[in-house]
DNA sequence: ATAATTGCAAATTTTTTGCAGGTTC
DNA sequence: GAACCTGCAAAAAATTTGCAATTAT
């Protein structure tokens, strides 16, 4: 259970509810885009507005609090920050689910000439759910 | 040398001198978005409409010409279609260069209960050129 | 000759901004 | 109480659409 206003001063943001809001319309969904947070929040907090979502998401990128995955041919989405991991988008139902990096793929992925910071990686395909359709 | 006419034709889509140039200064580039390739072309056509970029962009993406590569924090940009690989994307100089995906990393990202269709990895850190500076 | 494509202008959608009033620490 | 944050409305930026004229095959 995350502590969302712990996380935010830590990260020396001030917690407001819409932050707070936020961040758990995020939590809960794993990925989620800004339309789909206002949509997610809007009947709890009808004066929210959508202004304020696009700035708290600037900023709280900004801060270490969230992650923009862009995705293709869609709006980005956000997750809570945490280590670089692989996304496993199954492109039937569209659910995206999180798997480690593990030590084998890390070394795969260590390039001559190139001083690796962070990866993101997107894998396309089928989840389990619906290979058995 | 690629020929953008056939690449187009045996793709289904007819070859106008708008498509063609589009393609040659993705190729040029290697990964460049709408505002770049049309302040690339607009010297030499000037008549030549955004609008008719962002159509073509989609009906090239349709059809397997082109690939979009979604960016973090700006817009995307597109390369010619080829085999998956691997973006190494530098922070310093923002210059995206391409890699094969090994033998060893495509058997570190074969994962259980997922049925792999294609991959989309970008690594950020620091290129050779930026690394001695 | 036919069907598709272009370019313009207008419409729509998405994102950002300014600022008065309210909130957090 | 100082600094920051919110929500509104308005502005700006990005993308899509409709359609008459043009072009590719």
């Amino acid at each position: 259970m995350i502590n969302y206003i712990s996380l935010l001063k830590e990260n020396n943001l001030k917690a407001t509810i819409q932050r707070t809001s936020i961040l758990k319309s995020i939590d809960h969904a794993g990925h989620i885009n800004i339309d789909d947070i206002y949509d997610d929040l809007k009947e709890l907090y009808p004066t929210l507005s959508l202004a304020t979502i696009y700035k708290n998401i600037i900023v709280m990128q900004e801060n270490n609090v969230i992650i923009e995955v862009p995705m293709n041919g869609e709006k980005s989405k956000y997750e809570l920050k945490k280590d670089d991991h692989i996304h496993l988008i199954c492109q039937v139902c569209g659910k995206i689910q999180d798997t480690e990096i593990t030590e084998k793929a890390h070394e795969a992925l260590i390039i001559e000439n190139f001083q690796l910071n962070s990866s993101q990686i997107n894998l396309y395909g089928r989840c389990k759910t619906c290979q058995s359709k």
